[in-house]
DNA sequence: TAATTTTATGCAAACGTTTGCATTTTGATT
DNA sequence: AATCAAAATGCAAACGTTTGCATAAAATTA
């Protein structure tokens, strides 16, 4: 029963003796048409269950109702595709555009797409850009910026951009993260991640900021830079303490996911957490409940920063100025540190 | 420097001193014309960074070379939109869908299109669907089937659908699942998911099969019925045991996020694992290997199943049949179940 | 009832590609 | 040279909407 003969809007006029004008306007709720003339059309275009074909519409108008949002990985493996933070924020991107009337065409980095002003936007691909995590390069964000696109980024929203930036102060994050390991009474505290990657780079200084405030000893050796997945956490911080032992007694986490990663680590060695040795994550993905002990994190509101993303991208079609804009952020206490 | 005056394919064809016909075929690497103008204009199209207007090609060729994902979620709650798993899946549909040279629009099913063939295809939105997940009802899927619209669906295979389905033996899967758990010892194991659910319910059949083999009680106590979240797992488990003790010493979980939120429940009673009670997951997620102990599971091969699933898609974008695929599994034992 | 305003509809020209067919250019063959 | 075949390019008609402007119908006013 394949009824292929597709219908048009030409098709449908006909069938309902006016023009297609007046299809099309009734069909886009237009007030120009009598409501009366609208109803019946509509009725009609459900009935032979007709779709506006968004190719010509899309054409007509120069308006495609779709935002590309680009996942931008860090280049090197293709482990942090299946980040569980970083797609929760594509899961919530795609309910508030959805909500907004946006349809989301979902892309990644490692496509390599040269340009992602010529491929998304003047190729009426797409009206704007959401690109999730700045990387370690934001070159390719710059170049956007700089065609006039219509961007926003989620990431660190204190480096200084000449684009909107929407995402948690993570140099406050981590600044709390420590603290509070510092009041728990941890002396020598390892910031475990990335420092060269940009919203890591901001997690660093908070540690860094922390461990100058309290006077605390702040060598390199207590820098153990890893990949931002649980797998590189793990294999990086058993390898430490296979040569170092146990010198430290904290440890920042640049995410949840590396924290996990450090987190088996020491268990496999009976360390006991938090007394030996107390950490700290950050997202608060929904597994640091479940973890055991439970993980102490930083909180971000993805949904609600979601939400503020593409309202932000929606000034811009509107030509209005957008802005970056810092979430607020929440220390979660639960087991793997000890409360103050 | 917003360069706002959009180049067109006509206006490079008059730069270059050519008809647009030869710019056109030149840029779609058309071997009617001669390799040196192919060349020449399509150094011309980049250092003019010109994209082809999608909007146009896609109304003139009729075809979108785009591919509409829909994660199909459980309508009650959109808490299953994190599930790490299902992410994964569209995660690397997204890779391979790219490697075929197709786009991916994602959307999920919370969003109310009444009819996907005709929001999606008759509108020229996209030329084929994929649906991750069977969930709690077939009616839609089954109705886009009906349509012939493209389609695949990353469900159970064995259920006797009338579109190309790839996935897991579940029913197999949770077999191997639960004759571990009795090769291990245990003899009242209990099934935590919800039996409602389409590919769980397959699921739920394995364990069934595995009781029946070895003559173990399969008693109606042993079910437990709750939604597929980690959450919603802890919360039923602990009223159950709280309502009920430790009536059991085998848990087949219907998923690794069920498996980890039952696990918190009986390590918050300090119920040992595996010796009290043994649980096996399904999916084999990142966490699963993290978590203390270690989750034994059902490990799904999802990146070899995204390919397969694109290329039963294009088959049928090429005319040609489509057929249903079953992925091959695999038992991943581990430390939360004992040895045999 | 005629003139005027208001409301509802229709006409036809875009939007920027692709592609069958016609035409020109080039090269090979007599 | 003249003829023919092959290769390269151009012409122009679609693809299915939307929308400014013109017109027709209905409602209002004089």
């Amino acid at each position: 029963m394949n009824n292929d003969n597709k219908i048009t809007l030409a098709g449908l006029a006909k069938l309902a003796g006016v023009s297609t004008s007046t299809v099309s306007r009734a069909l886009n709720n237009n007030p120009l048409i009598k409501q009366e003339t609208r109803d019946s059309l509509q009725a009609l275009a459900k009935q032979h269950n007709f779709s506006l074909n968004r190719a010509a519409s899309r054409l007509r108008t120069q308006k495609t109702n779709v935002i590309a949002v680009i996942l931008n990985l860090s280049d090197s493996t293709d482990q942090s595709i299946s980040d569980p933070f970083l797609l929760k924020v594509v899961g919530d991107l795609n309910q508030a555009l959805n909500q907004h009337g946006y349809e989301m065409l979902l892309s990644n980095s490692l496509m390599a797409h040269e340009d992602w002003t010529s491929y998304f936007i003047n190729s009426s691909r797409a009206d704007g850009i959401i690109v999730v995590g700045q990387g370690k390069s934001t070159q390719k964000i710059e170049d956007v910026a700089l065609s006039g696109a219509p961007l926003v980024v989620w990431g660190d929203p204190k480096v200084n951009a000449t684009y909107p930036v929407i995402g948690s102060d993570n140099c406050l994050g981590s600044y709390l993260a420590t603290r509070h390991l510092i009041e728990g009474g941890c002396k020598r505290i390892v910031f475990l991640g990335d420092p060269e990657h940009a919203e890591m780079s901001e997690r660093y200084k908070g540690y860094e900021k922390a461990l100058a405030e309290f006077n605390l000893d702040i060598s390199i050796d207590l820098t153990v830079s890893c990949d931002i997945t649980s797998k590189a956490a793990y294999e990086k911080m058993d390898q430490v303490i296979l040569d170092h032992g146990l010198f430290f007694d904290g440890i920042v986490a640049a995410s949840d996911m590396v924290a996990l990663g450090a987190l088996k680590a020491l268990k496999e060695r009976y360390i006991n957490i938090p007394n030996d040795v107390g950490i700290v994550g950050f997202d608060d993905i929904v597994m640091a409940e479940l973890f055991h002990p439970s993980l102490t994190t930083i909180q971000q509101d993805t949904k609600t920063a979601a939400n503020i993303m593409v309202e932000q991208l929606i000034n811009q079609l509107n030509g209005q100025p957008a802005k970056s804009v810092v979430m607020d952020i929440k220390l979660i206490t639960r087991k793997s540190t000890k409360s103050v």
